[in-house]
DNA sequence: ACGTTTCCTGAAAACGTTTCCCACGGCCAT
DNA sequence: ATGGCCGTGGGAAACGTTTTCAGGAAACGT
């Protein structure tokens, strides 16, 4: 392989001046220019990205760390950020986290020597500590789905969401409506489902309706966790006539428990889920959609112009929501109206 | 941060023994060793990747180079890879190609400096001169859908998969059987919805029916043009009464087409995929299962072995195939069987 | 007692870049 | 003319590891 000394040999030039027409900085005049840039042409260099990344303490590459990278809304977020770096040459590495380790492990690397040029979180906290050392490190990151202060973020109203969601089914005429969302999470304290339960109990209460602690349900997130919730709720003496998932892969545990107990959805049950994951579409879920992939895609500049322009100047996008009425919601049963 | 000479001079040894215990080669005394680790732990050292690339000629990590990473089914092999992944401590780093130029670049790194530990590549075919560079570089990896001499790979025969999926429409009784797949890809060499083809035609050549041509359709890969495929062959004098699309996702336009002309599937029309991608369940859509995550999953143990024992001795693994009975075929209408 | 091996440890030379600092020539302002 | 600045280029010191080589001490066989 091709090194920068040979390129500056046979350019008859020092490695410096080579340096300088790789990076586009210094001065440098343009025959010269030219006669470098042949060379490379000619031995077919490529810096080391290793060798490049020693000096100036970090990696040409942005990582984005992400939990539970199997999972639908993942996916989407983390093709919105490949997307979104596509037109750039920097690769983009998966630091998939699935248990507390792994967390600490990959922050621990864009904290320290790994330093990728930029990150992307995507729906973790990192501790005070670890703060710190992103930004000694000199580490900006942006973060999707979280509230950092201080950090660039891209973020939708989840509780606003909770509420449309809610405030869709009681339009419809819904008084008895039952809400599945994740167990409080105490390992890596994730909030979304948190919040839109919130916008859920805000809309029972701006329509009046006492929010029943007994048609709540949390549990591990899943589509079977959610369906064993799902029987729960419809197990009940006077059973709802309409849940609130709080994502789509848990609405559509609750649609599995609809067809296995034979009730017909919307007529019997109407059901609205949270996120618009592909298959939602498929299935004709009413959900609220989330946009994900634009998720990534924006993280992407973000991460970009934090790249180009250090001083990590924060910046927030938020994101809005919207309801996608399918065929999943309709009016309740007639006789459930008393 | 803390550099290996801190953790050095704290633990009273020199670079070279840090560096011993941190890789666990060499020998060291267990007294030495203990209090070296000790020393990292309280300094809280992380070895910076890049200077550890630099010596070493390669980065600890693994490469994924893999073309269009939205698509379904790239999207899924991943996900195998990461997870695979997962027990290790390397990052995964994803090099989305979409135009060949991305290939070129993604390939060159390969070859050369950046050279990560391990690497798969699916789909794509590098040239002789791209190969010669990872043999030159030690890079061995791990090709998935692909047939590529002296290199370990993971693959299904597609020409197979194409005779069952075909079979199982004949052995429904379909005579009239159409097939969508993509265009001859002069860009990247896709090899996979060709070979389909080939078992397509093997299969009605078995059963004494004629390969008519004019049932065959190809296009741009893609739901829309699947659907624009489809309308062409359902509008021949006689249509066929089955379609064999060479991936789920032209499937699935076919379906849409079904249901925009109003054809009940599969009284009317039997439609079969390939692939077995998520929404191919919600959807009831019969296929050929393509153990597509699995084949990451096996990516990754393979790049392991290669990483752990290099000499780059290849190994081929075959997954097998297999129909996936869902609603979407049946028995053709009866009239057809003029 | 002496060589030979084995075990442990350290010094120092890579690895391929970037970047700081300096030198040189020409030009402008004084 | 003289001094300073600007545009251009080079020398050399980092950057933080791994690795090669060698050295010293302890253990062993004779």
């Amino acid at each position: 392989m091709a090194t920068i000394v040979d390129v500056a040999k046979r350019a008859g030039v020092a490695v410096t001046t080579v340096s300088r027409v790789m990076n586009n900085k210094g001065q440098v005049s343009e025959e010269t220019r030219q006669r470098v840039l042949d060379a490379i042409s000619e031995l077919a260099y490529r810096p080391s990205p290793a060798a490049r990344g020693l000096p100036r303490r970090r990696l040409h590459m942005v990582s984005v760390v992400v939990p539970f990278v199997t999972n639908p809304s993942a996916v989407a977020r983390v093709q919105g950020v490949v997307h979104g770096l596509r037109s750039t040459d920097y690769p983009v590495s998966i630091l998939d986290v699935e248990r507390p380790e792994h967390q600490e492990e990959h922050f621990g690397l864009l904290g320290s020597g790994l330093r990728p040029e930029g990150a992307v979180i995507v729906s973790l906290h990192p501790s005070e500590n670890q703060l710190a050392s992103f930004r000694a490190a000199g580490t900006c990151p942006v973060f999707i789905d979280t509230d950092v202060a201080d950090f660039s973020r891209v973020f939708v109203d989840d509780r606003h969401g909770g509420f449309l969601a809610t405030q869709h089914l009681i339009q419809l005429g819904h008084r008895r409506i039952g809400f599945i969302g994740d167990k409080e999470d105490e390992r890596f304290g994730f909030t979304s489902s948190r919040l839109r339960r919130r916008g859920y109990r805000d809309a029972l209460q701006a329509a009046g309706l006492d929010a029943a602690a007994h048609f709540e349900r949390t549990g591990e997130h899943g589509r079977d966790t959610s369906a064993e919730l799902a029987r729960e709720l419809l197990a009940l003496p006077e059973p709802p006539t309409a849940i609130f998932a709080s994502s789509d892969t848990q609405a559509i545990g609750v649609l599995d428990v609809a067809k296995e107990a034979g009730l017909q959805v919307p007529r019997d049950l109407s059901v609205i889920g949270f996120d618009d994951i592909e298959v939602a579409g498929f299935l004709g879920l009413t959900t609220v959609r989330h946009p994900l992939y634009e998720s990534g895609l924006i993280a992407a500049d973000l991460v970009i112009e934090h790249i180009e322009n250090p001083g990590c100047t924060p910046r927030s996008v938020e994101q809005d929501l919207e309801v996608i009425v399918r065929v999943t919601t309709g009016p309740p049963p007639a006789q459930s109206s008393n």
